[in-house]
DNA sequence: ACAAAAGTGTTGCGATTACACCCATGG
DNA sequence: CCATGGGTGTAATCGCAACACTTTTGT
């Protein structure tokens, strides 16, 4: 598992809120842990190697995880509390898993994006990692609850800025499923017809010809992102608020 | 210095990017600092003692720093490539000053802002320290210009959504500080009377009846901010962006 | 009287909101 | 032919951008 010569650092750590949607829900990955205690799940994550730099520890573990490369990937908090890891057996399960007589972590909160059916059709997911979603959490290992609400605000306001949702998409999708995930991501609903006007408006967002087929329905056209043409038509933004 | 009995732990640091306004430019708290290639400054900052929490170190830093409590503190961005601290004179300075065998070392960045006035009337500046402004910084330690620079992209980010702004200026203001302010932070200049009838337009900006004294020219209103109307009329935003 | 900054209104445009019905498909 | 979700238009309002002159004070 471990390509580095050089050693773990046992006092900083990166934890990684991968994200994923449906069609339905907006999900975490999570990894299945044994503890004293029974089964529970806590974020992918680990020691970071002396050589190594935050984001690339964070990389190493998503491609680990998903097979996946060059995923999204946004440092967004630092969880440092000397308490924050107390319960005993978590405490139990670290020296066990690790060897090393670990005490306080600080860890680093990375906030990424996978298409979930790259992750299923191109790559295996690693053995225990399995998709949540996030409005119903099992029990979470130390105070990876907390880290997971917080990586869902800050993807909230990330959303303010930037069009990273196209990432937890497929690479062609329907006007429907864009919205949802903005109201999964939101926590709110939003008008279907208002956010139809608005999306067709932007330059980059292009119409296919292709339509879904077999749906007990009127099919629905399938649009893509064109992130060049997104990037030629951005522009700087000075917006303020008191 | 150290009123705590425990160690400290030389992996881990927190830097404060310590702004202020003087009604004219943006500037950020600087520690003098001399090395073996001459002076230079830093970043207010220090390692962790072990049963310390984070937000509490820094709250430390700038207490012990300012003589101020309750200040404004925003944990915005953790910098740890492993070279971060590479050139020979800054890890001698870290090795003479602190006396430890300091390798990698991981800093938490937090964002504060003081009221410059405070700071000079009712608390002298612990000696060594000085303000700089943010577009004239002189020759920085470490990765600090760096870390300054992430700092006031961090402060524009949340001037998107907070009335963080009224932390550094003076309880009582006129529009134009406020103006100049937000300005300095856009970096981008803002129209007078657009920007005047929507800080009007805000149910938590009061009028006072006093104007400025003694100015050469038509003497300014001064307004408050009152934050209990505030929080009173804050109403939750879910803007979207593709 | 002059210099210097404060303060003031209107108009046009683009964006956002609210809202209800027909369309295309599979079963 | 029915159930299901896709797809469409308009009117009212709000917020933002652009823009130039008068007012008040100290000197």
């Amino acid at each position: 598992m471990h390509e580095h010569e050089h050693a773990l650092n046992p006092h900083l750590s990166v934890d990684c809120v991968v994200f994923g949607f449906t069609g339905e829900y907006l999900k975490v990955l999570l990894i299945e842990r044994n503890t004293t205690r029974g089964k529970d799940y806590k974020l992918p994550g680990d020691f970071i190697y002396d050589t190594e730099d935050l984001q690339g520890a964070a990389e190493r573990i998503l491609t680990h995880l998903t097979g996946l490369e060059d995923l999204f990937l946004h440092q967004f908090a630092v969880f440092g509390r000397p308490d924050r890891i107390r319960a005993p057996h978590d405490l139990q399960w670290l020296r066990e898993t690790t060897g090393l007589p670990v005490n306080r972590i600080v860890t680093t909160a990375f906030f990424s994006m996978v298409r979930i059916d790259e992750s299923k059709r191109e790559n295996a997911l690693r053995a225990g990692a399995s998709w949540h979603p996030v409005h119903a959490l099992p029990t979470l290992a130390f105070d990876h609850r907390e880290i997971i609400q917080a990586g869902q605000k800050a993807l909230q306001k990330e959303v303010h800025f930037a069009p990273i949702c196209f990432e937890l998409l497929p690479w062609k999708f329907t006007i429907r499923q864009i919205q949802t995930l903005y109201e999964v991501i939101l926590d709110h609903p939003l008008d279907n017809r208002n956010f139809r006007k608005k999306l067709l408006k932007a330059p980059y967002i292009l119409p296919l010809n292709e339509r879904q087929a077999g749906v007990p329905h009127k099919p629905a056209r399938f649009y893509i992102f064109d992130r060049d043409l997104y990037e030629q038509n951005r522009l700087e933004i000075f917006e303020y608020n008191f």
